[in-house]
RNA sequence: GCCCAGGUGGCGGAAUUGGUAGACGCGCUGGCUUCAGGUGCCAGUGGGGGCAACCCCGUGGAGGUUCAAGUCCUCUCCUGGGCACCA
């Protein structure tokens, strides 16, 4: 027995000290070799690392190592997403700038990094507060609006009346801010829009190319919401005004009997200065939180504007109705009701007496329930009371009213998408300035390249509320660059989800200070694996998304895209609930890499579940985690005490050698395929549990015996060392071997171990299990077959009933019915 | 409200293509070793029955398809994520 006892500590400093000497993890392009560029999400300096972090790190550094080890050119960096909300918030409460506690947190936050082990490009690293980082993003936002990409409107924003600030939906907490606690009203402002919408086909044709997991494609296909409709135009009786909306249902057109506007729509606007009831409904709306959510669920109401649609097509009357439930800011801010086929206009008709008319029935052969009078009638069928439509089917219906609106140029086709263009400015100090200069009355335009950065003041005091640099003259007094007249600075800032857009693209070129990016990002990218939470599968992705493809029509990338794989991890939980300060039911890493070290808590995270459900946390399992790394040391050095062993002689081998080695080839066979293709590292590290447990059970009996045991160890080493780096790297060098295991290849299967002279059969009678058959390797069925029935526990099941039918299953099971 | 996941022993989870439910680990029980300590080793461990061989039941709930269902279909309940200014 060994009794060098495993010193996580000494361990880990050794492998860590031996890393960064060797520069193993630098990163040089080499044209010749295979690239792997793995990315994990970065984090936000909040303070120290959290539990998601650590497993999220650890699975992208597994990945990176074991693609080392297949002989890839891997490229692991690392970053900071520095800019956002919380650090002004830090900044009120411990009367610090935010640059400065930012800069504090990524300092202690790196040390963490470093003791976990992982395997990073630290000269690659860089903070988005860098002006040296967004420098290029203004650079690249100037080219947007040159090219008409971005744009300025009005937009609907949180205003507490009181602190005089914008708030994020995040600081509404029951519809009022989070400090003053005065109820929050809606207050349009002029804001800074990408036109997102410009790609939406792009964005949604190329999810398909990509290898994501299918809900998350399912979920951004969702969130684009391509639909194809009409836009229709309704007449307002007795007025030159006119109504438009949209609609994915024209078929039911003949059973509109009211039409809806939003609070902020011109025609509710004008009917509210003659009616005071109707201001003090649309005043009160302008009180509802913005978010869809809110608007969902809320309680539907409404006003008559005391005003008529002319229908297009009948010239039929219905009245317009202002509604709570629709938005200005999507599609025209106006829809048409049908209360028999929308379920929502027919909860508001039955509220308000409104009449509800069915024009559709179910097709023949349709199943659903239609009884206009309980619930509306949703599915696509039959038109009914339509007059010359009656009869028709949707795509008949659907083509007809369209035409007919088309002719009468009332209305006409049109490609419609859910998602919205994506508003940039915010009301906020500690983020990248949005690069505009205004001059007089004159349109915004973008700073020149020359004069970028544009930088952020840093040493600032938030004491005041709201943003120190719109009271900064020094910040935004300026002057127009070729006429010299005084001018102003844009105050607003980029949203943070701008500069998380494109820090994978920058980690190719972090040094350049000429460009954006250089050819180095042609080598890199697309990234090869990114891994991150599932909470980012809508916005994030679909930013960066859209982000690579202005960089590619800027000529800066020449892939269509910047993800080829996705990996979206699922939460770590502690006691069923999500970890949050506010439940106290936090784990600090930090606490169990000192008691435990690094690759015990590697281990634990790794094996505890597969990375895309969610991790139960739990203290009790990094103990059994840290028993099996003590285990394995000393299962390593008691090997490694002996003599050099011989080499591998098959033809000498006894059963249970041959057993074992069979093992070893079954174990790299199936821990190659969970770690490389499936990303269950649980499942690996159960099969090499289990491959450990049969070594440490195996008698030594000749100088085959231990070669067979050496083959394991090593291979055990090798397979565990992206999981546990430290303990692999000392217990490789333990084994004799010169190289760092970090130089090593991935060991490979011997096809000619895993053949075995038997196999096991399963035996049924009418699916259930009866007995368990030992037959040769490749006989035929009907010795199979002949076997299992001769079986007594069987017969015995199948008593005098006759064999109606044998099913088997070659290899597996033979299934009798009777 | 809408979109997307998930629900399997006391616990985390496994079962990859419809074919042995519960691998591996934790916990627990019994035993051995030990200067009983967050040590090591051995055996057992889904529920019920049986001395045993074995048998019955069992994957949130209700139906269905199939020789065979944790896995496929329909409905339903519960939990989590997202919903455009948290990141």
């Amino acid at each position: 027995m060994t009794d060098i006892p495993y010193d996580s500590e000494q361990v880990e400093k050794r492998a860590q000290h031996f890393w960064q000497v060797d520069g193993t993890f630098s990163a040089v392009e080499d044209l010749e070799r295979e690239k792997f560029y793995c990315l994990c999400m970065f984090p936000y300096p909040s303070g120290q690392l959290h539990m998601g972090h650590v497993r999220n790190y650890t699975i992208g550094d597994v990945v990176s190592r074991y693609q080392r080890m297949q002989g890839k050119n891997v490229l692991q960096p690392m970053g900071w997403d520095a800019f956002g909300l919380p650090a002004e918030g830090a900044a009120i409460k411990h009367g610090m700038p935010p640059a400065k506690w930012t800069r504090e947190n990524i300092d202690y936050m790196r040390g963490q990094l470093k003791r976990l082990g992982f395997g990073y490009d630290w000269n690659r690293e860089f903070a988005t507060c860098d002006p040296d980082y967004y420098r290029w993003e203004q650079w690249l936002f100037t080219r947007m609006l040159d090219k008409g990409l971005a744009y300025k409107k009005k937009a609907v924003v949180n205003w507490d009346p009181v602190d005089e600030t914008v708030l994020a939906n995040e600081q509404v907490i029951d519809g009022c801010g989070w400090r003053s606690g005065a109820p929050v009203e809606r207050r349009e402002i002029p804001q800074w829009f990408l036109r997102i919408t410009d790609y939406a086909e792009e964005l949604l044709a190329e999810l398909d190319d990509l290898d994501w997991p299918e809900p998350v494609k399912i979920m951004q296909r969702n969130w684009i919401g391509r639909s194809e409709g009409v836009e229709v135009e309704f007449d307002i009786e007795d007025s030159d005004q006119a109504l438009r909306i949209y609609t994915t249902r024209p078929d039911t057109l003949m059973g509109v009997s009211y039409m809806a506007v939003a609070a902020e729509h011109p025609l509710a606007m004008r009917a509210a200065e003659i009616d005071s009831e109707l201001r003090a409904f649309i005043e009160e709306c302008q009180r509802n939180a913005v978010s869809e959510a809110a608007m969902e669920t809320m309680e539907k109401q409404g006003r008559s504007l005391g005003i008529n649609a002319v229908h297009p097509i009948t010239g039929e009357t219905v009245p317009v109705w202002v509604a709570n439930f629709v938005l200005i800011g999507y599609g025209t801010g106006a829809v048409m009701a049908v209360p028999g086929h929308d379920q929502r206009d027919w909860e508001f008709a039955r509220e308000y007496g409104l009449p509800i008319k069915q024009v559709i029935e179910p097709a023949p052969g349709d199943t659903h329930a239609c009884d206009i009078g309980s619930a509306a009638f949703v599915e696509y069928g039959v038109l009914v009371n339509s007059g010359k439509y009656t009869g028709l089917t949707f795509k008949k219906a659907f083509d007809a009213i369209a035409s007919d609106l088309e002719a009468v140029g009332k209305g006409e086709r049109q490609v419609n998408y859910r998602l919205r263009d994506w508003l940039i400015s915010r009301q906020r100090y500690w983020g990248a300035p949005i690069p505009v200069i205004t001059t007089g009355d004159d349109e915004p335009f973008g700073a020149p390249d020359e004069t970028l950065p544009i930088v952020l003041p840093e040493d600032v005091d938030l004491g005041g509320g709201g943003s120190p640099i719109k009271q900064m003259p020094s910040f935004y007094e300026t002057t127009d660059p070729v006429t010299g007249e005084s001018a102003t600075r844009e105050t607003d800032t980029f949203d943070t989800f701008m500069e998380s857009s494109w820090y994978y693209a920058r980690f190719c070129s972090p040094d350049n200070d000429q460009a954006m990016l250089d050819e180095r990002a042609g080598y890199w990218l697309p990234v090869d694996l990114y891994i991150g939470g599932i909470e980012h599968a809508i916005l994030h992705l679909l930013y960066a998304r859209f982000f690579h493809k202005i960089m590619r029509d800027e000529g800066l990338v020449d892939s269509p895209e910047p993800f080829k794989k996705l990996l979206t991890q699922g939460m770590v939980l502690k006691d069923g609930a999500k970890m949050s300060k506010s439940k106290g039911n936090t784990v600090d890493p930090q606490q169990l890499i000192d008691r435990y070290g690094a690759d015990t808590v590697r281990l634990f995270i790794m094996f505890a579940s597969p990375p895309e459900q969610s991790l139960e946390w739990s203290d009790d399992g990094v103990q059994g985690a840290s028993r099996f790394l003590r285990r394995f040391w000393r299962l390593v050095q008691d090997y490694a005490q002996g003599e050099q062993p011989a080499a591998l002689n098959p033809d000498e081998f006894d059963d249970s050698q041959r057993n074992l080695r069979r093992l070893v080839h079954t174990t790299i066979e199936k821990v190659s395929d969970d770690i490389g293709r499936r990303y269950t590292f649980n499942t690996a590290i159960a099969a090499i549990m289990e491959l450990m447990n049969s070594v440490a059970k195996f008698k030594v009996e000749n100088a085959q015996g231990r070669a067979v045991v050496g083959e394991a160890v090593d291979c055990a080493v090798l397979m565990l060392a992206p999981i546990v780096p430290h303990v692999c790297h000392e217990l490789w060098s333990v084994l004799g071997h010169e190289t760092a295991v970090t130089d090593e290849r991935w060991p490979n299967v011997d096809k000619s171990a895993l053949l075995a002279d038997t196999m096991q059969i399963i035996v049924q009678v009418n699916g259930k299990l009866r007995a368990r058959i030992e037959v040769a390797t490749g006989v035929g069925n009907e010795v199979v077959e002949q076997v299992a029935l001769a079986d007594d526990n069987v017969q015995r099941f199948i008593a005098d009933q006759p064999v109606r039918k044998v099913i088997v299953v070659p290899g597996k099971l033979v299934n009798v019915v009777v």
